[in-house]
RNA sequence: GCAGAUGUAGUUUAGUGGUAGAACUCCAGCCUUCCAAGCUGGUCGUGUGGGUUCGAUUCCCAUCAUCUGCUCCA
């Protein structure tokens, strides 16, 4: 176990400090749990991507990718549940503060609950002098429906016809364009469809910097497979999903494989595995593969009217294809990556001198190279070695401050390699150029010559994962 | 949403009912030139809004935000 608070701290610290995270609307008191990624972090945050859709797309044989709306037709969310699924009644206790919901209260005393307005079954609740189960006060609050969904509305005027609800989830998306993709791509089944997007919850409780927040962003699969193919399926997902994370650093010590049990599993799901990350705070749900059987475009069949069927040419059948889905969120995989690099590592102990070190896999890192003038003089030449290295990659400049200290701040934002020119590089009087530059590496702090033309390769190199 | 704690510069903090002090960071210049803390300058702060007061960063109220716990997580 590592010491929880004080490493949360330090990488929310280093994180607002360097401009990968700030809070939202800070210059007007900020807003709850909104966060903004900054300069770094976008950096950042679009490599966690593009890993991602590297992997699940581009490599993968099966999947292919889509960018569905966030705006979807109203009647998506009531097929999928989620417009109903969660809308209770909530009334609190306002003396010993537990919460119910008013349905159950009145069905508990015998009473019939539905059909009634809240305020009827605040009357109801009232009359019959129903008490709190925990304390017997009878002091409760007004009835107030939560729904995690957000709402907006579509056309000029707020009327309640024209209210849609922003996603809050991306799987829908897919579902709903399942049939074009299958047509216009021919692919037979198994295939994949992949996205990445914005999704909304209103959670009630959001908190640990950007591990739970209200909009977030969320990297989705859904695999169409051949029915009682499934779990078949679910495990080579799920064992495809560890790989990826491995493969970016995260320490297998840090990271847990954790079944539903019988009874958590949702009443669709035949199997779910959460892929849980040791975060300072405690284990955190990362990925969640799920087997959702042929529920869900099961359900959008029937309530659309569309055939939602797959022809099977092998054997001649019609039949739903099921769907295995692993589900990874975007910002909470990028903050494991974080706090799995971060690293305060003793130079030197008698001076006490210590550095920050994001180990960050260069392949995430914001910036792939930084290049140092060692001296002013010397600018001319590093800028012409910057300007050329980024047409291909992220690269940083720094002529302030000494060597040393420039090597530091490019630790502490994950940089993998600095370039440093000196006066070798382009000759002096005593000398002429040799056209090498000294690559000091990130983790070792070791250093090596070599020749301009070749930093454009040992970069390609050392980002490849 | 409930309860508790917290809120002074980018960070860590000192202090006071009467002009807010420091260290680190950062910026400029000098020196140095392959691993921070050298020299000289400099920028930046009492979360927000009310109230009490001649005067509030300090006292009171509200609000916002963060943290912890509860609740919630279909």
């Amino acid at each position: 176990m590592r010491n929880s608070e004080k490493t949360m701290d330090q990488v929310v610290n280093l994180c607002k400090n360097r401009g990968f995270v700030y809070p939202g609307s800070e210059i007007y008191g900020g807003l709850a749990n909104s966060w903004d990624y900054g300069p770094l972090g976008v950096e950042f945050k679009n490599n966690v991507k593009k890993a991602w859709w590297k992997k699940f797309v581009q490599e993968s044989k099966y999947n292919v990718g889509l960018d569905s709306a966030i705006l979807m037709n109203p009647q998506t969310w009531v097929t999928s549940g989620h417009v109903g699924g969660f809308s209770d009644p909530l009334m609190d206790c306002k003396d010993c503060h537990a919460r119910f919901r008013a349905d159950k209260l009145i069905e508990d005393d015998g009473g019939k609950a539905e059909g009634l307005t809240f305020e009827q079954m605040s009357d109801y609740i009232r009359e019959k002098g129903i008490a709190c189960p925990e304390c017997g006060s009878k002091n409760f609050t007004d009835i107030r429906k939560f729904n995690l969904m957000f709402k907006t509305f579509m056309g000029v005027t707020e009327d309640s016809k024209n209210e849609v609800y922003l996603r809050p989830e991306t799987a829908q998306g897919i579902f709903v364009n399942y049939a074009n993709i299958q047509r216009t791509t021919r692919r037979k089944l198994p295939f994949g469809v992949c996205q990445i997007g914005k999704s909304f919850r209103n959670e009630i409780t959001p908190g640990n910097f950007i591990f739970r927040i209200r909009e977030f962003e969320q990297m989705e699969c859904e695999f169409f497979c051949k029915p009682d193919t499934d779990l078949d399926w679910f495990y080579y997902w799920k064992d495809y999903c560890k790989n990826f994370l491995l493969s970016l650093g995260i320490d297998e010590e840090n990271m847990r494989l954790r079944d539903h049990e019988k009874e958590e599993l949702s009443f669709y799901s035949k199997a779910t595995t959460d892929i849980e990350y040791l975060f300072p705070f405690g284990w955190g749900e990362l990925w969640g593969i799920a087997d959702r059987t042929n529920y869900d475009l099961g359900r959008h069949q029937e309530e659309s009217g569309k055939s939602l069927e797959y022809f099977d040419q092998e054997t001649n059948e019609h039949y739903i294809p099921y769907v295995v889905e692993p589900s990874l969120g975007a910002d909470r995989v990028a903050l494991a990556f974080l706090c799995e690099a971060y690293d305060e590592e003793i130079v030197d102990a008698e001076k006490n001198d210590t550095r920050v070190v994001m180990r960050l896999h260069p392949a995430l890192a914001p910036f792939k190279a930084a290049v140092l003038p060692l001296s002013k003089k010397l600018g001319e030449k590093a800028s012409e070695i910057h300007a050329e290295l980024s047409k291909y990659f992220m690269v940083d400049y720094d002529e302030a401050g000494s060597i040393g200290k420039r090597y530091r701040r490019q630790d502490e934002i994950g940089t993998p390699v600095c370039i440093t020119v000196d006066f070798g590089t382009v000759g002096d009087d005593k000398a002429p150029a040799d056209n090498c530059v000294t690559v000091r590496d990130r983790d070792t702090m070791e250093q090596k010559r070599i020749p301009i033309t070749e930093l454009k390769s040992y970069l390609d190199e050392i980002i490849a994962f």
